[in-house]
Formats: structure tokens, sequence, C-alpha cells
RNA sequence: GUGGUUGUAGCUCAGUUGGUUAGAGCGCUAGAUUGUGGUUCUAGAGGUCGCCGGUUCGAGACCGGUCUUCCACCCCA
């Protein structure tokens, strides 16, 4: 055998069973999506580069995947460029590309390229492939599909609040049902960063929040000490650390905290509306939680950040992400077009359902009846029957080829066909058609009507 | 980007301190069964032991490199 063909690592190729299980959780998620008013638009799959760069932090501009440019892209280098070895700077010179990293910021650059033919505020979904040039692991890819539901071109809270229930309907169709959709607001990481002084190392200082369930508060206060943030702010953050009760009572604790910053109680105001709202409307199956220490790595989130995590059962990341930006389409010279967002993470979705059994049995759409070829005056026979189904919307097919009898039946027995249709010489004659079951293995003779009144059901 | 881990038949995996011709189960093909799948029985096909190099009289096994798998960190869906 010749040398075995791959593909690239952290991708995979899908298989008939694996995309009618994909399909089903798209359908899923699209059906919600329309339901609650938004439109699909797609956009390619490369950008400028300069489109994508800087828009995800440091980590995030390092996975994402360059183009190399066409031609002989080495000519046109200065060769100063090249014997220092500076990756960074030869990177811009040679690559002008790249593949989209997420489905949010392709996005403000066509909300800003579009922003003349669209009506706003603006709601589209959209459900497309991303990359990211990360080392794979446990539900983590390197081509991943992303589906998001984002609107612009308005701050109302309520947006939020639909975006919540929107989780909650489709976590709920899927039949995940106790997840948890944690809720924080930029601003009050801000209002926190301000009070405690350390407003200039604000993405340090929520990165090392954000890993108090995985590394505990001594390994929060470490890693704060260690990116530069002084042992008086942590101190100040002592009431964070042990926060308790329930949600108002920790709201009214972070209020104290929070008396000298004007943005940090506005953060404070955002997140009650939204959990009071959702609340007093209640949701079908999943429960909205506030986690002050969710900050999310994205730069351009400013307000609302959302994040859902699979059932605890489940050893898995986030299953979705997102949150509100004000200023994301500014960047590409659109101001006061504040927008805000979700984002369903597909393929880890797939491995929650698969993990937990839970999708229906009925997912895959398959053949509904095979006729056997006999040869080829009883195969144009069968095709007339055949059309005629097709006709009636049944799923229908003929063995292409005279094989023997046991080979076709076990084609039919493989791809779970459950009706096989015999018509040969004697049911020409009589113009009928054997039907047999392949569950039980009974067999009757029907006419055509009989046959499609059988298969249907 | 850092650290670890994995790779033997289509699939899941054995393979002893380095020693003749690398095995099993499942699957596959054919037959028992000329108009009947699943169960059974019989026979058969299928391997560059991930790839490249090294040590050795001799390597699937030991060493180096590389690719891949999975995992942790970083970060994230």
């Amino acid at each position: 055998m010749a040398k075995k063909p791959s593909i690239p690592k952290g991708t995979r190729d899908f298989s008939p069973q694996d995309v009618a299980k994909r399909n089903y959780i798209m359908d899923t998620i699209k059906s919600s999506f329309k339901l609650y008013g938004f439109q699909p638009i797609e956009t390619p799959s490369f950008e400028n580069s300069e489109t994508l760069m800087g828009k995800y932090g440091e980590e995030g501009d390092r996975l994402i995947f360059k183009i190399l440019n066409s031609g002989d892209f080495l000519k046109k280098l200065d060769a100063s460029a090249l014997s220092e070895k500076d990756s960074q700077h030869i990177t811009s010179h040679i690559s002008e590309k790249a593949l989209r990293y997420d489905l949010t910021v392709p996005f403000a650059r066509y909300v800003v390229q579009h922003q003349n033919e669209l009506v706003f505020p603006f709601k589209r979904y959209q459900m497309q492939p991303v990359w990211r040039a990360d080392r794979p692991q446990k539900g983590r890819f390197r081509e991943f599909w992303q589906c998001d539901a984002d609107v612009v071109g308005s701050d109302s809270l309520w947006q939020e609040v639909e975006l919540v229930q929107l989780y909650d309907e489709v976590l709920s169709k899927l039949q995940l049902h106790r997840c948890t959709i944690k809720i924080n607001n930029r601003k009050i990481l801000s209002g926190i960063a301000e009070v405690i002084g350390a407003e200039d190392k604000l993405i340090d200082f929520t990165v090392a929040l954000d890993k108090l369930d995985k590394i505990g508060e001594e390994g929060v206060k470490k890693e704060m000490l260690e990116k530069g943030i002084s042992e008086s702010a942590i101190e100040k953050l002592q009431t964070l650390f042990s926060f308790k009760g329930n949600t108002s009572e920790r709201l009214n604790s972070l209020s104290e905290l929070l008396t000298n910053s004007q943005l940090g109680l506005q953060g404070i105001e955002e997140v009650k509306f939204v959990i009071d709202t959702v609340q007093n409307l209640g949701l079908i199956s999943s429960h909205l939680e506030l986690d002050v220490t969710l900050a999310r790595g994205l730069d351009y989130y400013t307000g609302a950040i959302f994040e859902v995590s699979a059932p605890e059962r489940v050893q898995m990341g986030s299953i979705g992400g997102g949150g509100r930006y004000d200023d994301l389409t500014g960047i590409f010279g659109l101001k006061n077009m504040s927008g805000v967002g979700i984002s369903f993470g597909l393929d880890r979705i797939y491995l929650v359902l698969e993990e937990l059994q839970l999708f229906p049995k009925t997912v895959e759409q398959n053949t509904r009846v095979l006729f056997i070829n006999f040869g080829n005056e009883e195969a144009f026979y069968a095709m007339q029957a055949i059309s005629f189904l097709r006709k009636h919307n049944i799923a229908a097919e003929l063995y292409p080829d005279v094989a023997k009898m046991g080979k076709q039946m076990t084609y039919a027995d493989k791809r779970e066909i459950p009706f096989v249709v015999l018509a040969g010489g004697n049911e020409i004659a009589s113009k009928t058609y054997t039907l047999k079951i392949m569950q039980t293995g009974s067999q009757e003779s029907f006419s055509l009507d009989g046959l499609i009144e059988t298969v249907k059901h």
C-alpha cells in the first residue's frame, strides 16, 4: 500500500453519521436564531491580516493562521530583515491575509463596510468554521465551528436579556438541561481595577481573577503579584475572595467595594437589571449565575460578558461565550455602534451530547426502501416504483448491480435500510411488489399504493 | 510557545532480558445457501511494526530526530 494520506493536526473528516449529528445541532441552533429575529450572513474564510491582528490580545495574534503571499515574496523583502530573523517583522511583509479567528471581528468589519445597506439595529447570525493555530487537546481543534448571534446598533439591555433566553432555549431544545449561564460585566472588573489602583493592568488583573476556581485564592494572588499588581492593591480584593450569599447579597457587598467607582456601579446596575429581568421572565432549564471572576480574555468586550459551561458531570471547557462590545466597529471607523452577541461552540456541544448520549435516534436520514436488482427488465419495473416513491418524498434506491441476492440483502442490512422490495418475473406479471420488513424478516405482497402506505410510517 | 504521552492488519489491542516465518478478537472476501440479511460452520486475503537515521552478528523492542495521537500549562469554543 502506498503511504497513507492524512489530514493536518487538529482537523477532522466528518463521516455521514457525524454530519447527521452536526446538522441536528446546527438546525436546532439555526431555528432558534431565526425565531429570535436574526438573519444569516456569511463572510470569507480569510480576511486581510490587518482586520484580524491586534483584536484578540497578544496571545490571539500568535494563534492566527497567516497565509503566505503569492509570487516570489522573498525577493521583495529587504535582506536586513531576513538576516535579523525577526519573525514578526518578516511576517507582516510576506503575509497579507489570514484565516478568520472568530466570527465577531469579521462581523464588525462587515457592518462597517455595509453600513449604508443595513437596517439598524442589525441582528445577524452566522455559522461557519474558524481556525486557530493552537495545540489540539480535548475539545480543542485547529478548525472548529462557531454559531454566533449578534445585534449591533443598540445598547439596550433588553438585548442581553434576550440573548440569555436564547442560550436557554437552544440548550433546552438540545436536552442539555441544568447548564449554567454565567454572567459578569467588564465595567465591574474595570471598576475593581480602578478602586484598587491597577487600571493599567486591567487585562492581567482579569485573566488572573478568571482562574480563581482553578488555581484558588493563593494562586490568583501569586499571579497578580507576578504581573506587577501591588500587594496593597491585592489586599483590597479580599471581599471578592470571600464572596458569599445569594446574588443580591453579593451585589450589595460589591457595591460597597465600588462606591468610589462610577463605572463599577454602572456595571452592577446593568448586571442587576439583566439578572432580575431574566429571573422574572423565567428560564426553561438553565441557571443564570453571577460570577464576578468571569473575565474572558478577548480584549474587545466592554459590558456584559457571558459564558456557558457544560453540565458538571462532563469534563469540558465552556461550550459558549459572548458579551457586549461598545467600540468594535469603531476600530474600523464607525463610532457609536454598540454590539452584543453570543456564540455556541458546535464541536464542544457535539462532544458533550455524545458523552451524555443525548442525540435523538432519528438524526440520521437514511434510505427507506431498497429495490433488489434481478436484471434489466426487473430493474426497469423497479425504477418505475422508485420514481413514484420519490415523488411521495420517500427515499428509495435500486441496487445498481445484478449481484447475488445475499450480497444485496447484506447491503440493505449494513446501511440499516428498513424495507427491501423484491420484484422479479412473478411480481411483474401480477403487477405487485414483495416487501420485506428487515426488522422482523416478514414478507408481504403489495400493489404500488399499498407499498407506499406501508412504507410511509 | 512549554512539559508529558501515543503510534504494530480496516478497527481494538497482545508481542517476555534484543534472537527463526510478528499474533488474537472483531471486521472483510468466498463457500456451506442458484429469490433472502442478522446466527452458525469452513476456508482465505490483509503488515515497509508511523517515517528517517543510528547502535548491534541480529531491532517491532534500545538511542537520536521527525510526524501524529491524547493530556496538562498558556489561552480558549
